[in-house]
DNA sequence: GTCTATATCATGATAGAC
DNA sequence: GTCTATCATGATATAGAC
């Protein structure tokens, strides 16, 4: 028999849980929010939410887990992967080709709000800890570190500086960028000089590092 | 009359009641810190905290206060003496002059907690973003293009690109680290790469931009 | 399986009398 | 400074309805 009305879609409630929290938690942090205020934005009692958390934890748990997933999901590319890539384009298409991924990551929002959650939990959650400094951090420079090396072998750019260094000067500008970002799109201000200084910043270490 | 014991010093208390509340605050956040844990390790009762801060907010508003004072204390110098500086030093001195002040902000514990404070309230609190934004994003890198304005002027530096992308250039990349250390230190961990790698960066600007 | 109703019991900030 | 109180809000459990 059919009812009227179509039943709730499955899982829906739980995927409703985990956009609410994602939402509140990025603007006021993980302590900061109750699980009351999530229900009511929900439109569910709170008794309701632990049919699909254990705890208010295992929410924030499943928000680091969205992150990580989406995060293996743009993998950056395997060593071979790699060597094919940079056979066929020079450096600064490679640096742009980053850049575009840049920008498709923070023109997302569900990853925006995220890791702004990821950087207020950062001191009171080892977990959001960890996948700052080894996914985000060590994980890009190693990275570039490896890219810079095969670049430096093929005599496609200098050798006056280790591959390392070059890869921590050319990405420690974006993090830097990326952090002013998530504060200047919090207020909905504009990004457009930032988005610019990204840009001259491939033009200017694409000047310095060519033969 | 003499008391056997000698009086509190004045002030006293408030001053620890603002240490544990920043070593709480910066290791947890100001939401997951409640009054009855700062009394506690301050060793008096709840109550008596209202003697010294109307509100647990009004802690954290002098918190702020603290680091304003403390960057106001540390002023940049002015236009004039900025001049007389750099008419003495060439560019590697004055970044390096630039370096030891870095150093001895980390060194400071307090300000450094401080500094976590703001990170992890900077999406909740306005005031923190304010800070964050005016005073370190953009008073220093303000500061810097008028030093490499005038460095272009007196030829003692490339002028291929504008003060300010050099001015980015240069102190993005001390943002991101000094954020970096913040995570490592809050672990225990090493940071003699860290040190090590802003001496590199100084050395990569400096050979970038010489003439 | 997913909701509501209702309860529990700790912890939250803050006030006033001493 | 303390003692004691207030009263909201916190996370979570259980029982029963659809």
């Amino acid at each position: 028999m059919e009812t009227m009305f179509p039943s709730r879609e499955v899982g829906q409630t739980k995927r409703r849980i985990l956009e609410v929290a994602i939402e509140l938690f990025s603007q006021n942090g993980y302590s900061a929010v109750s699980v009351r205020e999530i229900t009511k934005h929900v439109g569910i009692k709170e008794s309701a939410l632990y049919n699909h958390f254990k705890t208010k934890d295992e929410i924030l748990q499943s928000i680091y887990q969205l992150f990580t997933n989406a995060s293996e999901g743009n993998a950056l590319p395997s060593a071979e992967q790699l060597e094919a890539m940079l056979q066929q384009v020079d450096l600064e298409t490679f640096l742009r080709q980053g850049f575009e991924q840049f920008q498709r990551t923070i023109e997302n929002p569900l990853l925006t709000q995220i890791w702004r959650i990821l950087n207020i939990e950062q001191y009171r959650d080892q977990r959001a800890r960890e996948i700052i400094l080894n996914a985000i951090y060590k994980g890009t420079i190693d990275f570039l570190e490896s890219a810079f090396l095969l670049l430096q072998q093929q005599k496609k750019i200098r050798d006056t500086f280790s591959p390392r260094m070059l890869a921590v000067e050319y990405q420690y500008p974006i993090f830097a960028m990326m952090t002013e970002y998530l504060l200047l799109t919090f207020d909905n201000k504009d990004t457009d000089e930032l988005r610019q200084r990204v840009e001259d910043h491939i033009r200017y270490f694409n000047d310095y590092v060519k033969v």
